[in-house]
RNA sequence: GGAGAGUUGGCAGAGUGGUCGAAUGCGGCGGUCUUGAAAACCGUUGUACCGCAAGGUACCAGGGGUUCGAAUCCCUUACUCUCCGCCA
């Protein structure tokens, strides 16, 4: 949510950064022209009720104090109630305005626009031609597609054998490295939100049609955890010496993936269900760009550990999401595909989504409640992290070694073809 | 799923339909005393919104109602607790 006071104060500016995500100037007319209705009613209302005040006795009223008071009561709700509709539209209209872009961030309309900023690590050369991950994963008895399309449908998969404990092992791994070498708090949360939450965090009420409702209730499956972990702190005043704030949980995530037909129908680079460890800080208004950096700094080195070869891409003003003010994803390597594909996405929020779940730090000198920032980035998506390692880590016979790293966590060293399928 | 009890300021906890933004205690802040600290004593201490300001308005879980007037009465939702049942 933007500063209200912000928009009165400077209109224009705050078009202007709207604009450039595609915001109609109609609309944000509206919102202007509405507060200011709003706010003289609001005045109307107050004086009615400073009037009334002023005439109530301590005690019981006369007569004639009575028949002045009923109509005075009369009229301030009649006020009061016409002030409820522009409150409504006042409030509906300013969830659906996207967060303000960072001056930085660079301009366009699609991911076409976005901008590398770096490559790591070495592209692999392989002196076979490489397989996809689903066909490996198939053939290893790693991935099975074809269960889960029975028991759900399509874009599920069930993991098996030394797939599902891999997945585990990177799920372990992850956490390991962001608890132990990172310094986040480990959380396990609820895997079912509610609306409350997924407004905080600025999923509802614009893209309803992207999350499974659970029937008749005010549930939704979340579909990050970014969801979660940030509202553990929803209504809060936290004490500015206690920022900043770093948790990290694993969680299954759920997406319809609605207006994605047809797109990544194979293998494990988009489903309705998957695992991603998340990562989110919250922060000091100051220190939130060092924050951010140190974030992505932690995503990172994930991918470093598995050896896996990434590039840095920072989002055109385009493809940024609903509250970021700020993004860069990371994009790993996939030989089959012989492209990077998305596989973390940090992003600060700057104060947007703290307005919306009221998220605030009290200061220590000037003792008053402000805004905090929050940020958060995955770190990483679990299945797109083990697809990845499949393809890297493949040979010419088709066994796929497991990276150093998990070794111990899954205690074996290679996964190889199996011969039935059962 | 059934029965009951709750939800009040940072915390604990009182509150008869009007004098309640709300007693009291703790905590916090400031001061006196002290070489310093503790103790004691005195004072002070919620938030949001509107307004250039003076100031005003609102808030006792959320929403609705009764009333000239609601923390207080009624309805409703959420949450918490106790007991019973069921269950991993």
């Amino acid at each position: 949510m933007l500063d209200i006071k912000k928009i009165r104060e400077n209109p224009e500016e705050v078009f202007n950064k709207l604009k450039l995500r595609g915001v109609d100037q109609t609309l944000f007319n509206d919102y202007v022209d509405l507060d200011r209705k709003w706010r003289d009613a609001l005045i109307e209302v107050e004086q009615l009720k400073e009037k009334r005040n002023a005439l109530t006795p301590k005690g019981k009223p006369s007569q004639e104090q009575l028949s002045q008071l009923k109509e005075l009561a009369e009229s301030v709700k009649k006020k009061q109630d016409s002030l409820l509709p522009l409150e409504e539209s006042l409030k509906a209209l300013a969830l659906q305005f996207p967060n303000m872009s960072c001056d930085v961030v660079p301009e366009g309309d699609t991911e076409d626009h976005n901008v590398e900023i770096r490559k790591e690590g070495v592209l692999p050369s392989f002196d076979f031609s490489p397989l996809s991950h689903d066909e490996l994963g198939v053939q290893c008895g790693m991935l099975d597609f074809d269960t889960a399309a029975t028991v759900t449908g399509s874009r599920f998969v069930n993991l098996r054998g030394k797939g599902a404990a891999l997945e585990r092992a990177l799920i372990g791994f992850m956490l390991d490295e962001h608890t132990l070498n990172h310094g986040y708090e480990e959380v396990l949360p609820s895997s079912i939100v509610n609306s409350r939450a997924l407004q905080g965090t600025g999923q509802l009420p614009k893209f309803s049609d992207d999350l499974f409702k659970l029937e008749d209730t005010d549930y939704y499956l979340s579909p990050t955890a970014e969801v979660q972990l940030t509202n553990l702190f929803q209504g809060k005043v936290l004490a500015e010496e206690d920022l900043p704030i770093s948790v990290t949980g694993y969680t299954s995530c759920f997406r319809k993936e609605a207006g994605s037909y047809g797109k990544d129908m194979k293998g494990l680079i988009r489903l309705h269900q998957f695992n991603k460890v998340e990562l989110v800080k919250i922060v000091h208004p100051e220190r939130s760009m060092e924050e951010w950096q140190m974030l992505l700094g932690h995503a990172e080195s994930i991918l470093k550990k598995l050896k896996l070869p990434y590039r840095v891409v920072e989002l055109c003003v385009g493809d940024l999401g609903f509250g970021s003010a700020r993004t860069v994803d990371l994009e790993v390597w996939f030989p089959s595909q012989n492209r990077y594909r998305e596989i973390s996405s940090c992003s600060n929020f700057l104060d947007f989504q703290s307005r919306r779940a009221m998220i605030r730090y009290k200061g220590k000198d000037t003792g008053k409640a402000s805004f905090v920032h929050t940020l958060n980035g995955s770190g990483l998506a679990v299945g797109r992290t083990l697809a990845a390692i499949m393809e890297h880590y493949q040979d010419v016979d088709g066994s796929i070694e497991v990276p150093d790293v998990l070794k111990e966590y899954v205690r074996f060293e290679r996964i190889c073809k199996i011969t039935k399928n059962l």
